[in-house]
DNA sequence: GTCTATAAGGTGATAGAC
DNA sequence: GTCTATCACCTTATAGAC
């Protein structure tokens, strides 16, 4: 990690921010200057263009992941014993941040192709997970299902608590509390159920 | 349903295929005119402005789960009979149409206002939904499972793809085949465990 | 219905003064 | 590092000819 001014700093908050929120054709330069309450050829400055700036935003939003995975498909402790733990950190790095989902899958599904590039950065080998999995049956639709329950809650926040929950955004979270001890035995089960 | 013009189907046919790929700002008019071949003003003329012409698109996308949500909320069977019919119509929904999650997700993320409207529009009353799953233990984290289950690894597909089929597409869409057969049985008994 | 021409304004990026 | 001024270009939308 590189020093960074305070400057920077806040051109990389509201640039976040606004990139969450509106997409990167959504947000102009011009928005992100005036959030940050600079001027905008600073941006130019510090980033030289919009694509880096955005290649940035899209970074950090992707290294809030990587100790997560890492710890998911490197560590040698059995699957039963790493289900728990995993999801209960899924889910807090969720509640963190909770736009996040929506901003990378949509990123990655309009440039699919940046993919691979994305797995080498995360340090992660496709070919060694798969490997791992081989013994477990089903263990790819398992894998499928961990993310899945975890991610999607948040990635359709506004259905979920428009159609479960009234609208009420506290409730939402209350339940996604309560998500983080129900599922690892609901998961469990699901495992073990397979062969 | 409308009369449509050749014209007028070969808009929204290009401008559904650019939208859900690049999403609103990151289509112009240009671009959609130069897709369906035509020239730029028929877009104006036959829609007016761009935001009615993406309004047309996104309702059109919200068409298609109408009957899913409609059917699951709205049907008399029992919770057990309906949920694999209810895994099967989402998940073919999904293949037919993958990019339409991310596309609606997105979209909702961005502008959470819009909905109750959207629920208005598919004749959903979220307050029945809640009574009617007030028996069921968990009723409201089983239904975020179903969908969870049913839409995210579409939501995710580069992701999944990526990590673990080696890239191979076919691979994935195999999957999702043999997912169909496979949830019912997990999600059953992930629902009896409760309680 | 379909076209050309045009309006009014926003875009990303840079040069150059301080 | 931070600013003003300026660049060439692209944006949506509309007026008016055919």
């Amino acid at each position: 990690m590189e020093l960074q001014t305070e400057t920077e700093l806040k051109i990389v908050a509201s640039a976040e921010k606004l990139f969450y929120q509106k997409g990167k054709a959504g947000t102009s330069m011009q928005n992100i200057a005036d959030d940050a309450g600079i001027n905008r050829t600073l941006l130019n400055y510090y980033f030289r263009t919009k694509d880096q700036l955005f290649e940035a935003v899209f970074r950090k939003a992707l290294s809030g992941f990587v100790p997560l995975l890492a710890s998911m498909f490197k560590s040698d402790e059995a699957f039963e014993l790493l289900v728990p733990k995993v999801i209960h950190s899924i889910i807090d790095a969720m509640m963190a941040n909770p736009q996040i989902p929506i901003f990378v899958l949509q990123e990655l599904s309009s440039n699919p192709e940046r993919m691979p590039q994305v797995l080498m950065d995360m340090g992660i080998d496709p070919e060694k997970v798969i490997k791992k999995g081989e013994g477990q049956a089903h263990f790819r639709h398992l894998i499928i299902n961990l993310f899945s329950l975890c991610i999607f809650p948040f990635a359709a926040r506004p259905v979920v608590t428009g159609l479960l929950f009234n609208g009420d955004n506290d409730a939402f979270v209350a339940a996604m509390h309560q998500r983080k001890e129900i599922l690892p035995e609901m998961f469990l089960k699901l495992m073990s159920q397979n062969q």
